[in-house]
DNA sequence: GTCGGCCCAACAATCGGTTGCGCAAGAATT
DNA sequence: AATTCTTGCGCAACCGATTGTTGGGCCGAC
C-alpha cells in the first residue's frame, strides 16, 4: 500500500537534523530556532510529508475516533441524526466510524468489543431492539471509555442516555387532539420491547386518564412489523366507527398509515385528523402537512456529540439523563371538532 | 484514558514468557507448543487483555479502515448506501469512517487529506455538488490509496466510478411513458451542475427524439433548490395543458412533486401520470404507489465496497466503470392514454 | 581566563505490538 | 558417540511518531 510515504526520519535525514529535532520544529516548539523551523517546513513541504496520526495517537494514548453503533440505518431518524452527530465530532477533530448491529445482540456485543480494539475514545450507542440489558457495556468502562446512548435506550443508572422526552411527547399528543375535540384517538405505536414505544404509549394513555376519557385497548395499535399495520388500522376502523383522529409515534408509521387511509379514501382532516411525532420532514411532503410534535433529529446528535466529546476531553464520569423536549408544528392535519354533539356523535 | 490496559507485556511477565512468545502464541503461530499457547490463552483471557489494533496496524502498515466521503446526509439515498457500504465493510473486518463535505470543495479536499492522514486503506466519494475536477485526489493516489467514486461523479479517465446507469434510466422512463400515450411529458430534474442530474436528462431527451417526439425546453425543469419546485411546476402546467405526465429524477423531487399535486387536487394518474427513478420506499407510501425504476442504494453500496476491498487486497489498479441498470417497477401511478384522441385532446 | 547560563539539537525511551533470525535442548540419524 | 534435525522460545529491530534528559557550543560576566 502507502509504501513509500514520506517519514519524519526521511525529512530528518533530507535536512541531516535527527527525528526528534524534526518533529519539534513542524511542532513548533520553541527549543527551536526559526531558522531550523523554516528549513525543516519547507523540506516537509517539499517532500510533501504526510503524519501519520496512527503513530502520533499510539504514542498519546488516544484515537481521535468515536464509534457509532445503530440497529440499523433508516430512512427517517438516522440520516439527521447522523449529519448532526458528524457535524460535531468534525468540528472538534475526531472521527466518525459508523456500525450496524442490524438489530442484533451478538452483533452489538462484538461490535462494542471491537470498539475497544480499535480504541475508540468514545462510543454512541442506539440500542438494539433484541437489547434487554446493559452487561456488554462493561468492557467499554473496562477501558474507561466513556459511552453515550441516545434516541432508542433501555432503563439504566450507569449510562448518560439522551433522548426525546417520549412520555410527553405521547402526553401532549393525546391531550392535543383531545383538546380539538376528539374524543375517539387511535394511537399507533412500535414494538413495545422498546422503551421509546411503551413510553410514548404511557403518556399516551396517561392524557387520557388525566383528561378523564375513556381509552380502549382496542385503540391502542402496537405494529412490531409494519405489513401489519393494514390490517390493525382495518380493525381499529371496524371496531370505533366514532374514531376522529389518529395519532402515529414515528415517521415511518405516519407515512404508512397516510398511505392507508388515502388507499381507503379516508380524507384528512375531513374525515380523520391526523397527528404525529416526527422530525418534519415527512410532514412536509404529506398532503396536507401533517401536524406533528416535532423533535431535532440533527439536535439530539448534536447535543449527544457534545456531551460525548465533553466527557472524553474532561474525563467526566457525571451520569445524565437529558431529555429533549418536542415542539407542536400545527400544519393542517388535524380539524377541530367541535363540541361533540351530544356525547353520542353519530351512531 | 484506558489507562490501565492490559498489554502483551502483561501478559508475558504473567506467564514468565517474552512478548515476542505470547505474541505467536495468541496468533497460534506453529513454532509455539500447544501447551504453551493453552496457558498464554487462558491467561490472557482472565485478564481480559484486549489486542490495541492500532499498534498492530502501525506495524502491518495498513489500518482496515474505509473512509466515506459524502456530501450530505439526505434521507432518501443514503441510509440504504451507507447500509450496502456497511455491511460489506464490517463482513470484511474493516471499520467505516463518514466524513461530510457539506457540499463544499473546500472541506472535501481537506477530508481527502484527512484520509491520507489516518492512513485509510481506501476511499470511497460521493462528490460534493462543487467538486468540477478530481486533482484534490492526487493526494490519494500518491500515498497509494485506492478511491472509488459512487452515484455522483464527474468524468474521469483516472477514476473506478459506479454509478447507477442514468442516462438510460431516463431514456427508459421517457420511452415508457410515451409508449402509454404519453405526449407532453414533463422532466423534474435537479441541478444540472451535477453529471447524474445531466444524464438523466440527455436519455430522456434522447428518448423523446428517437420516438420523433417534441420535446420543448418548457417541459424540462431544473430544481436547483427544492422550493423552486412548486412555481417551475405551475408555470409547466399553464404552458403545457395538454401535459399529461410528470417524469422526476429523484425520490426527493418525487415526494414534494407528489405533494404539490396532490394539493392542487390533480388525481394521479387520472389526471397527470407520474414516473419516478427511485430505490422503491418513496413510491411505496405515497398513493397511488408510484411506477418507477428501480435502483437499489444497497445494491449500490454493495458493489461499490466490494470494488474498492478488492483494489486494497489485491492491490490492483485497474480502473472500471460500473454501470448499474435500473428495473422497472408497475404500481398504480401510470395510467395509459388510448391513442390520442386526435392529437389536440382537451381544450 | 574560567565559569555559569542559555540555546539548540541529539540520544534514547516509549507507545503496543509483529517478525526475522539465532540458539539451546532434545530427538533422530548414522 | 558424534552429527544433523526439529522443536520451542528469546533477542532485538521495526512501524512512525513524541518527549524527558543530556550535552556541546557560544555568550557574557566576574
Amino acid at each position: 500500500m502507502a509504501g513509500n510515504r514520506i517519514t519524519l526520519k526521511d525529512i530528518a535525514k533530507a535536512v541531516g537534523l535527527s527525528m526528534a529535532t524534526v518533529s519539534r520544529a513542524l511542532a513548533d516548539h520553541p527549543d527551536i530556532s526559526r531558522a531550523t523551523k523554516d528549513r525543516v517546513r519547507e523540506v516537509a513541504q517539499t517532500l510533501s510529508y504526510i503524519p501519520n496520526y496512527r503513530a502520533r495517537y499510539l504514542r498519546a494514548k488516544h484515537s481521535r475516533l468515536i464509534a457509532l453503533i445503530v440497529p440499523e440505518m433508516n430512512m427517517f431518524f438516522m440520516p439527521s441524526m447522523i449529519a448532526g452527530i458528524n457535524r460535531v465530532v468534525q468540528q472538534n477533530d475526531y472521527s466518525l466510524i459508523v456500525f450496524q448491529s442490524d438489530n442484533s445482540i451478538v452483533q452489538e456485543r462484538r461490535l462494542v468489543e471491537y470498539c475497544t480494539q480499535l480504541s475508540a475514545d468514545g462510543v454512541l450507542m442506539v440500542l438494539s431492539s433484541e437489547t434487554a440489558n446493559l452487561q456488554h457495556l462493561d468492557v467499554l468502562s473496562d477501558c474507561s471509555i466513556p459511552v453515550v446512548l441516545l434516541d432508542k435506550t433501555i432503563e439504566t443508572v450507569k449510562h448518560t442516555t439522551i433522548t426525546i422526552d417520549d412520555q410527553e411527547a405521547g402526553r401532549e399528543a393525546a391531550a392535543y387532539l383531545i383538546g380539538h375535540g376528539h374524543t375517539r384517538c387511535i394511537g399507533v405505536f412500535s414494538d413495545q420491547r422498546q422503551r421509546i414505544s411503551a413510553l410514548r404509549l404511557k403518556g399516551f394513555q396517561r392524557a387520557h386518564a388525566e383528561l378523564g376519557l375513556p381509552l380502549a385497548d382496542t385503540q391502542i395499535l402496537r405494529v412490531a412489523m409494519i405489513d401489519e399495520l393494514e390490517e390493525q388500522l382495518d380493525r381499529a376502523f371496524a371496531a370505533h366507527p366514532d374514531l376522529t383522529a389518529i395519532f402515529t409515534m414515528t415517521d415511518e408509521l405516519l407515512v404508512h398509515t397516510h398511505h392507508l387511509l388515502s388507499r381507503r379514501g379516508t380524507r384528512i382532516p375531513e374525515d380523520v385528523s391526523l397527528l404525529a411525532i416526527s422530525d418534519g420532514q415527512a410532514p412536509a411532503f404529506l398532503h396536507p402537512n401533517v401536524t406533528h410534535l416535532r423533535h431535532s433529529g440533527v439536535e439530539l446528535g448534536e447535543r449527544t456529540a457534545h456531551i460525548l466529546i465533553g466527557m472524553i476531553e474532561h474525563n467526566s464520569d457525571a451520569m445524565m439523563d437529558v431529555r429533549i423536549r418536542t415542539t407542536l408544528v400545527e400544519l393542517g392535519s388535524v380539524a377541530t371538532r367541535t363540541p361533540p354533539p351530544k356525547r353520542r356523535a353519530k351512531r
